[in-house]
This record gives structure tokens, sequence and C-alpha cells, in this order.
DNA sequence: AGGTTTTATTGACTTGGATCAAGTCGCATC
DNA sequence: GATGCGACTTGATCCAAGTCAATAAAACCT
């Protein structure tokens, strides 16, 4: 029987990994390889799946819930890096390192993740030169992540920020037709996401309330006009 | 003749992509392998390696001189991601991705890069899996530089910044003895590595040399006390 | 329903650092 | 040595956004 059950999750578990984005089209021989080298972990809310330093055993893809990969300064005061979701993988940088993971990672919801072991996927690697391009590939769209998120600290304002944000979840920003989009998180996590704290947050909700671009009512927002922010959007980046 | 003397560049090649990190420990044989798929590419002070957004034609290791990263808002505003120099590799990104390159890059100074060809390379990495599990280690030790300096921006101020740069360059920040720290580049460029303006790193360096901590002449920057100034960076992190 | 805790909003105040505007220094070229 | 130009410094001003504080509104209990 724990033979058969034993079966059972490793299906689980392949179906997770093909809906990765970092496995999509790889042949079933290769998901289950994966899945061999691959343990299910949950974590409950405000649960930490590893801090910054900590040995390396391998990287993670969500299944479910919300990972916030962030760092702790000194000052008590913490960075968030990036908020993983359902499909995402991260902390990859675990497999080449010699040093710990460079970050904090803490569960925002009840979550699972799936960690891919180091060890194993190591060696499956050097078996498979195709599974080390891609994953080649994603850290480097990681990394294109972090400098886009450079320039947005440094160069551009929260309002710009937040305009950015929610015209990216309009499905056409060309679109005059009002687009509800769902918080999924509260909104001091979210404006930790956009670099600034919950009171500028709220005050640039405020002001675009006030310019008729939004309506707010609880953890909906709803984008009146996608065409009109993403014009602001262009205004700010534009001059 | 034209024999001999390919073979003298090529060796010059092998040697400098040996003294880059991201082939140390590598056998001769693969070095000359990478070699023959690399090009070697001049560049004059001021002028553009690529553009954000042009094809992706491989990655670079820069032989002598000095490449700035960059990206360029809308607005014009430059913000520097990184200063790349001798035996430093970049757009490693490059290999494994879809899309052009994802920030600008221009030389500081006369310089000569290497360009190892995204073909030339691709098909290497699927004959040697180890290479690979290299270049992975490479990337992500710049990932972690990123994640490091999006801390640096959000959370330090330039003070805590230009100690922290000027410390790094002190051989012992426990002594007392004077370190001279002479300026590669202008302070303009400088101040855009550290994320500020050149008026603001100006006057930090006046409240540092008022506080006798510093002493600058010309370009040359004199740490009179690195213990002192290390002390600084430890309060200003500390609390 | 009523009380308690968490989360969101709004106002008043403060500040780091960007920007604008004068200088000043260094040094190359005629 | 004059002149002119770029690099640097210093001063004055302004603004985005963080902090502190006081409600207000939800969410969560027994």
């Amino acid at each position: 029987m724990s033979s058969a059950f034993a079966e059972f999750k490793k299906m689980a578990v392949v179906n997770t990994l093909r809906s990765c984005q970092l496995f999509t089209g790889l042949a079933q021989s290769d998901l289950q390889n994966i899945a061999d080298v691959t343990v299910v972990k949950s974590l409950a809310k405000d649960e930490y799946l590893f801090h910054e330093g900590d040995p390396a055993v391998g990287f993670y893809v969500v299944q479910r819930g919300a990972v916030n990969i962030h760092r702790v300064t000194a000052t008590g005061k913490e960075q968030v890096i990036h908020v993983f979701r359902t499909g995402d993988s991260f902390a990859e940088v675990a497999l080449a390192a010699p040093t710990g993971y460079p970050a904090d990672a803490r569960a925002l919801e009840d979550t699972q993740v799936l960690l891919v072991q180091k060890d194993g996927i190591l060696a499956l690697l050097k078996r498979q030169p195709e599974l080390a391009l891609r994953m080649l590939g994603s850290m480097s769209s990681h990394l294109r992540v972090l400098v886009g998120q450079i320039e947005d600290l440094t160069v551009k304002d929260v309002e710009t920020r937040l305009a950015n944000w929610l015209v990216k979840r309009c499905p056409n920003p060309q679109s005059e037709i009002p687009v509800k989009i769902e918080l999924t998180t509260n909104k001091r996590v979210l404006a930790a996401e956009l670099g600034t704290v919950s009171e500028t947050f709220s005050r640039t909700l405020a002001k675009f309330r006030g310019q008729k671009l939004i309506a707010v009512k609880g953890k909906a927002v709803t984008v009146l006009s996608p065409v009109k922010l993403h014009a602001l959007l262009k205004r700010n980046l534009g001059e």
C-alpha cells in the first residue's frame, strides 16, 4: 500500500513540476527523475522556509500559497525582494553556491513548496545539459527582474510604481473597460512589494481615487479606465 | 605565418579566459574550445558595446579596461547597475534569454573585451555539463550582488554607502594605518555607482573630511584611520 | 451584540538628498 | 600668461516619502 501511495504522491509532484515555467516541455521521464529528488514541504502562515546564510539544500517550486523573499537589515527593516506564487521557482542560486542562501524566505499564507534537492538535481544536470540550460535561463530571468527592480527603486516614484503595478494587471491597457483587481494580500505586504510603507501606499491610492482613475472597495481595486492610467504611467516615464 | 599569428592570438585569449573567475579550474582543452568560439572586441572610451534590447549574441569577458552596465530611463537618467573590470564576465544572461540584453553597456575607458559567442558556447555546454554548472555559479554570484545592491539602495543612506565603499578598499579595516585609495574614474561616475549624484557625493566626502576620517587630494583619497571609519559604518548599520 | 485586535486611512511633521545656481580649481591649448 | 572648458565644491531651496500619532473601519472572537 505504501508503494501505491508513494506512486500517487509522485504523480502529484510531477504535475506540479510540469506546471512550472522552468520545466515546461520536459519529457515525462525527465520530470519523474526530478520528482525522485524532490520532497514536499508544508509551511504555516509566517513560517520561515530558510534564513539568510542557511546552508543551501536545494531550490524550490511553489505548489500552493506565496513565499516572500526578503532581507532583514541590522536595523530590523525588511526589504522585500520578491513574492513568489504558485508555479514559480526560486532560490536556484542554491545550486551553484558554496555559501548559503542570500536572503530570507517566509510564507505569507499557508503554503506548500517542493524542495528540489541540491545533490540530486546536480547529478541530474550533469547527465542532462538541456536541463542545465533551462536553469540558466530561469536564473537569467530572475536577474532581469532584479535589474528592473533596481531601476524601479532608484528612478521611479511610488505613484509611478503603483500605476505600473496596476496597469500590468489589466488584460488590455488600451481598453476603456473597467478592470476589477482583487488584492491577494493585505495592503501592508503589497506596499512592501512596491518598496514603500502602508501609509504612502494608502495616500497614493487616495490620489488615484481623487483623479477618478480607480475605485477601491475593501480588497477590490477597480481600474476605471485602463487607458487613462496607462497614459499617466507613460507621462511619468516620458518626461 | 597567418596561422602562427592566429595561434598566438588564441593563446592570449586562453590566458584571459583562465584568469576569469568563471573559468578557473577548467582544463586547457576546455579553454581552447571556448577560445574557438570567442572573438576580441576593442572599444574606445565612451563607445557602446550594446544597447538595451539588442539581440543577445553572447556574453563578455573584460580583458582590459572597464565596462559600465546601466539603464537609461525615459527621462534620460542613467542608473549604473555595475562596473565590470579586467577579469570580470558579464551578460551571461544572454545565453539563456530569448529576448535581448536587459541593459546598456558602455566602455568607461579604452577597453578590450572577449565576446564568447552564444551559438558556439551553447553547443559546448551541451557536451560539457560541468561548464554549465560553473556558469550557474557565476550567474548566482551576480545575483547576490544585485540582491545586495537592492538592500543598499533602499536601506542605507549615502554616507553609509560611501563608508562601506571606502572600508571595502582598505586591506585591513581594523588597522590604524592610513590607506591611500586612487580613484580610477572621475567622481561623477563613482557617485553614480553609489546611486547618487556628484553634488551629494562631494558633500559626503567633505563631511568625512571634517571628521578627520579621510583626506582628499585630487583623485587620491586617504583613509586616515580605517578602524574609525569602520566604526562609523558599524554604527550606521547598527541602530 | 459587544469588546478586542488587526488593518487602513488621514493629518502633521521631519528629513535626506535631488536640483538649481554660483563660484573655484585644474589643466590644456593657443 | 591669458583664456576657456570640464570637473569639482559649496550654498540655497524644494520635494517625495518616511515617521509619529490619532482615528476609523474591518475582522475576529467568545
